[in-house]
DNA sequence: CCCCAGATTATTGTATACAAATTATATCGG
DNA sequence: CCGATATAATTTGTATACAATAATCTGGGG
């Protein structure tokens, strides 16, 4: 997209995530295109690309406001998570190419390197964990899969929960990988499946015991 | 949302479901705002709509274009349909009212008196269908859930299904109804599950059957 | 003190004008 | 005749002005 809507949808996504525009909390036009030094035309378009991705959500009257997540909806978006990437993963495990696994495996080997150092690197493993399952996402092939994926996977969500991880967890986040490469070598759709429904939803249980507010 | 928005978005949508506009044809703003009687600001926010629905796509210099769905993408459409809309089935049986689930089957009723016709009304068969599925979604209250379907239910694909149905599998569609309703009043969770997705899936294969060029 | 009506203000929706970028076309040289 | 390049036309992106609508304030009456 261009220039000025992408730096507002970056600003204001910011400015949602950071806490600066907490939960509940109305966002005008007129106040966003000021802090983002462009005009109302980018911002909104901005908004309703945050509205489809329910960071925003709007009132009877079409005010914008920031949505307030409780901790059903943070589980409800794991589990669809969990069975959308699923999906994915059985599609892509009977249609990815020898080159994309070999990406893959150069992509698990980074994030493996990462987690082996003797102070872990959470923001490489972050960075190579999101670029492994957008390969997965892109080898299954559907465009539509993918554009609600995206929608759905939360980064911030990912962070806080790779934040607690303690290396054990790392390492096995990454032999989780290790394995959904093999069952994609070997061609295993519902091998595919499995492992990756268990790789989100131990992440689920790892966030939840980090977040004391989802009890 | 507004009125000249949401007109522009139904006319558009129109005009490619119709077919006047065919896939991989182009959609230039001002040439739809004139069709509309609008300006081009409603315009492209119906346009930015329609394209996370995936009715248009854009090419790398941001043209729109009707997008071109293939059997796969119809395919794909299904399974994801099933997998989620079984999903939404399965939240509801656990969470819908005694009030809410009259409702349901005052729905299923009046889809029964439609089927049960000399000539079936194939009319109210899809709006009450229609209804007895937004039901199910509203009942599962998860908003994103609701959100994802909304994008992925293609009424005229529906459509298509139910013109091909025979009296004998419109009546079969009404008992999977009556099922689902007695899932949901056991709020058995996966009987409810199994039932939308064989419902589902049946549909797909309908709409294969009648779609020669999906083979 | 509370509540309602009207006026005022704030905010979103739409139209239009202009800028930037892309695509099509025409012209020139080989 | 073909190809490259410059120019013109088309199209999207952004800014701004105005219109419509919703929220808020103010004052009076009960």
């Amino acid at each position: 997209m261009s220039k000025a809507s992408d730096h507002a949808y970056a600003e204001i996504r910011s400015l949602i995530l950071s806490g600066n525009a907490p939960p509940g909390s109305s966002l005008t036009e007129v106040g966003l295109a000021e802090i983002c030094g462009v005009s109302r035309t980018p911002v909104r378009e901005a908004l309703r690309r945050l509205e489809t991705e329910l960071y925003v959500v709007r009132s009877e009257s079409q005010r914008p406001f920031v949505a307030d997540w409780n901790s059903d909806d943070i589980g409800e978006m794991f589990t669809l998570r969990a069975m959308l990437e699923a999906h994915a993963a059985a599609r892509a495990a009977t249609r990815i190419t020898p080159e994309t696994l070999a990406t893959l495996r150069a992509c698990n080997a980074r994030i493996a390197a990462a987690v082996a150092m003797a102070d872990p690197d959470v923001t490489t493993f972050l960075a190579e964990n999101r670029q492994f399952h957008d390969i997965i996402i892109s080898a299954a092939s559907s465009p539509r899969l993918a554009s609600i994926l995206t929608a759905l996977v939360e980064q911030p969500v990912v962070r806080r929960t790779a934040a607690r991880y303690g290396r054990t967890e790392l390492e096995r986040s990454a032999h989780e990988h290790g394995e959904l490469i093999q069952a994609c070598a070997a061609r295993d759709a519902e091998w595919a499946r499995a492992v990756m429904t268990g790789h989100i939803r131990r992440a689920y249980h790892a966030f939840s015991a980090a977040t004391p507010s989802l009890s």
